[in-house]
DNA sequence: CATGAATGAGGGTTCATTCAT
DNA sequence: AATGAATGAACCCTCATTCAT
């Protein structure tokens, strides 16, 4: 930025941003120190040191163990809501195995990061209710997205359109979290590219079924 | 056995099957225990109190709290393993839409006595890595076997049968389990039908399997 | 007991009666620490240490630290409460001068422990509302058995009976414990018998109350 | 000052006047958080929000949180050292009602504040022996000079001066704290004219008792 | 002089486990 | 074997105080 004088440039409010930072600091530590020890024995004083923090300045920022639990929780679910919302905006494909693998590619994007880590938030910590019915409202949401584009679709035989959302979503959340555990073949692509054809089977197998060929 | 007079004869619960006894007292207690209160807040005595023990005696039967953990887990484990075995000793079915009816049953009914002590022993708990490793050698066992059966079954095509077979017994079991934690439906046998439905469609809808040839 | 061997003696509760001594063993300690150090200072750990017991110990006798200091605020008041009733059982007597003798016998006997744990229980620490109350209702107890007198007796002149009652009660107690803290005279008979006359005072120098005939 | 410019003048708020309004303000501050929330939770740094200051800040115009509570309590006292010196100065009333009727309305006033700050500065919170020794100090002040008094008047009968002196102030003290506490009666003047009633019969009692009429 | 992030000793409390009886 | 009082390491969290900016 030539011209400006650096002590005039805006100063990018280093108050807050240094405070942000901070967060983001015992936060990736948080992940980390979840991720190694679980919940339990992931104390807060292991986040702290693993943080570079006195455990002093980790209640600065977080007013409690379980705040950073939520927090990181509920911003992995925000990238869920978040990897909708743009897959939404950027207009839904208009074929079913395309928004399959729209979803399949959401889920393993969720993912990605690490699935322990997903374990230790969703299963093995305390949920604070508020969390469970951020989860179950983000879990709705696709599902019914899902069932009405399975309405809209006249193609489509789903006599309780909810139902088989549900199968979809549950299905494509399930064996993405249960593949990264098990590992049942390290080329992610071939899981990718099956689990797919077992979820556009299952609009298939209805419509074969009782849409019998003339 | 006549002559011996009562009282002499050998008492039905000798050391051993009392202490068996006692055991299972225990487990029971820690089961409705670990329901009731999770894995953290579920203490050993509280798990004394509702054996109906002191705690000095529940530790005469468990060396420690995860030994009870395990055990329980291990039990759980053992009787899907007899389920497997039962079923292959009955001999399995002939075609694919009975065997996989008997893969979803058998799920629905291991997970039927309380699903959330499922998730409080596979899930919750520091699942010491022994478990793990039963766990896994479990769901190995029933991988291998349907993939065996998918290879001597030359109307499916499968060309990886493990993965193949990795997908029907990991939707089984993931898919039963957020059943009951999400009830979609509250009817069961429309749950039911659906799962075999899908996992029926896994192996080809246009298979001969489940078409077998007139 | 003669003629009673030993072993058949009625055993005295062991359990309940070491339960009950090792509390006793704590409040002793607790007010001891209480008096050394103060509320805040006075530690659980430290009262813990002072009764020779682990801090799990004490925490298997009181579930938490405030639980020990109502306890100890409790007796105080129980004391207090009983010997009104002594009091009163023993028949209370018929002239005012010997009436408040009892009252201020009542008070310094009350006192006579510790006024520093006194002012530590009932000044400084932080009471619970229970306790409060528990504190309000026995001097109400008083100031209304006062007021009660103090109407039957046509020769007292008090228009406003429960007040004159309350000064009664209040300077007894206040000036017991401000005497105890300040200590202006090291005879303790002569602060009593100046008390004494102090609050017979208040029912008027010229009542037949204090000037029997004769 | 003729010949110095303006801007060279010394400033009209120097640094010690600016420093002095400061410590008033967070004095201002502690007192209010004091009330509101006692001594253990008025932490410092609610102190120094209060006062508009950093924490920081606050810790440059007071060594500790300790220095704060001592020059409140301090100043509490100073105030009644001054309306003790002003009485004097304006000249002590002759006769016992008028004196006791200004060391009561003293009392009223030293307490009209606010009560409650005057126990959690004097009862609630640790107090440090300097000021304990200020609090007797002034104490015996006000005892002495009333033993003086008594002294001097010979249709007094007091064979122990001074603790009769005591027993005025501390009644007078005492009283008039937990008639604030207590609220036996609503209408202040009532409570007032009692107490004085009473403290006036304290001396008539003695003279009455031992001057016999003759 | 102001700021407020950082510090860390110390507090109350829990709970798996031991051991004398 | 049974008992349950005793243990104490470890946990989460607070708050007076410091110090780099």
């Amino acid at each position: 930025m030539p011209g400006i004088p650096k002590p005039l440039r805006p100063r990018k409010t280093p108050r807050q941003q240094r405070s942000a930072a901070t967060r983001e600091q015992i936060l990736r530590a948080a992940a980390h120190v979840f991720v190694e020890h679980g919940y339990a024995a992931g104390t807060t004083n292991r986040i702290a040191e693993a943080a570079g923090l006195s455990i002093g300045s980790l209640y600065q920022y977080f007013p409690n163990k379980d705040a950073i639990l939520v927090q990181l929780a509920q911003r992995h679910l925000a990238e869920g809501r978040q990897a909708l919302t743009a897959a939404i905006e950027r207009g839904l494909p208009a074929t079913w195995p395309e928004r399959i693998t729209v979803l399949v590619d959401a889920a393993l994007h969720a993912h990605s990061g690490d699935p322990r880590l997903h374990q230790v938030l969703f299963e093995e910590s305390p949920r604070p209710p508020a969390l469970l019915a951020d989860l179950r409202a983000l879990q709705n949401t696709m599902v019914d997205l899902v069932a009405d584009l399975l309405r809209e679709d006249p193609a489509v035989d789903a006599p309780d359109p909810r139902l088989t959302a549900w199968f979809l979503v549950a299905t494509t959340e399930s064996l993405v979290h249960r593949y990264l555990a098990d590992r049942p073949t390290s080329d992610v692509a071939v899981f990718r590219q099956q689990l797919i054809a077992v979820l556009t089977g299952m609009l298939g197998t209805h419509s074969a079924a009782t849409q019998p060929p003339g």
